[in-house]
DNA sequence: GTTATTTTGTTGTATATGCAACTATATGTG
DNA sequence: CACATATAGTTGCATATACAACAAAATAAC
C-alpha cells in the first residue's frame, strides 16, 4: 500500500504538471494543489495550509515563495496578528484557474479510465480511513 | 485521488522513515523501497530499479549513491556490459533486512487499523489500474 | 568496419519535503 | 509588568524526484 500510493502520487504528479507545461501554464501538480485550496478556502495564512494541505510549514512556506514569484499569489500581513501572512491569489491567476481545473480533471478521467465508479468511491473512503490512521499515528 | 494518493504516500513515509529512525536504523522509506526491490530481485541493475520501481535514472543513481554511502550496498560494475553496474546488497545490511521488515509491516498493519480486508484488495486492484492507466498515459 | 543510434549512468538545476534551529510576535502566568 | 511558553514563518541542511545535457559503452545500419 505504502508503494501503491507513493508510484499513483508520482504518476499522478508527473502527468498533471507536464500537461501544465503542455498547455504553458507554469505551475507544477503539487503548486496546484495549494492554488486550490486557496481557490476553496480564499485568503488564508500559511499555518492554514499546512493544516488543510497536512505538509509542514518549511514546505508550504518555500511554495508559496515560488507562487509569488510567478505571479499566482501575493502574501499580505495580517492586521490582526503580525506574525502570520495571508494568501490571496492575484487576479491574473484566477484567469487561468478554470482552465487548470478543466486540465486536472482530464488527468483524474484518465486515470479513471475503464474503471467502475462505485469501487472508486470505496477505495476513496478506504484511503480516507488510511490517511485517519495514519495522522494519528504520527500526532503522538 | 490525486491528492489522496499524494498525502497517504507522504504519511507512510513519515510514519516509516520515523520509526526506522527511532530503531536506530539509518534509512528512509524512499531507499528501504529500493533495498526490498534488491532482496526480491537479487543482483540488479539500477536501470533494472529504474523498471520496477517507475523512477528516473536520475533518482535512482543519487538514492543508490546514499545507500552505498551508508554500506547497505555496493555497486560493481557488469562484467557482460561495462556500462551497467550492478547493485549488491551487503552482509551487514542483510543483518537488519528482517529487522526493517517487521517495523515495515508494522506500520502497514497500524494504517490498515479498522479497515476491513475485502476492502483493502479491492481498493490496491483499484490502484493497481489506476497507475497501469496513467504509466500508459506518460509512455506517449 | 566505420558511422549512427541506443542504452546506462552521472551531473547540473529546479522543485518538493521533512527536521531542526532560529527570529519575531503573541499569549499566558506569576 | 516581567518572564515563560506557544505560534507563524524563514532558513540551513539532507534526501527525493524530474528533466535535460552529457559521457561512455554497446548495438544497429550501411
Amino acid at each position: 500500500m505504502g508503494h501503491l500510493t507513493g508510484l499513483a502520487s508520482r504518476l499522478f504528479n508527473r502527468l498533471l504538471t507536464s500537461r501544465f507545461k503542455q498547455a504553458g501554464i507554469n505551475i507544477t501538480a503539487e503548486q496546484w494543489g495549494v492554488i486550490l485550496t486557496l481557490k476553496q478556502y480564499g485568503s488564508i495564512s500559511q499555518s492554514q495550509i499546512c493544516d488543510i494541505l497536512y505538509l509542514e510549514k518549511s514546505s508550504v512556506s518555500r511554495s508559496v515563495e515560488v507562487l509569488e514569484k510567478n505571479g499566482w499569489i501575493v502574501r499580505v500581513k495580517s492586521e490582526a496578528d503580525s506574525r502570520t501572512k495571508l494568501v490571496n491569489l492575484t487576479e491574473q491567476s484566477l484567469d487561468v484557474v478554470s482552465e487548470c481545473t478543466k486540465i486536472a480533471q482530464g488527468v483524474l478521467d484518465d486515470s479513471q479510465n475503464h474503471i467502475d465508479l462505485k469501487g472508486l468511491n470505496e477505495s476513496q473512503e478506504l484511503l480516507v480511513k488510511v490517511v485517519s490512521n495514519l495522522r494519528s499515528l504520527l500526532k503522538s
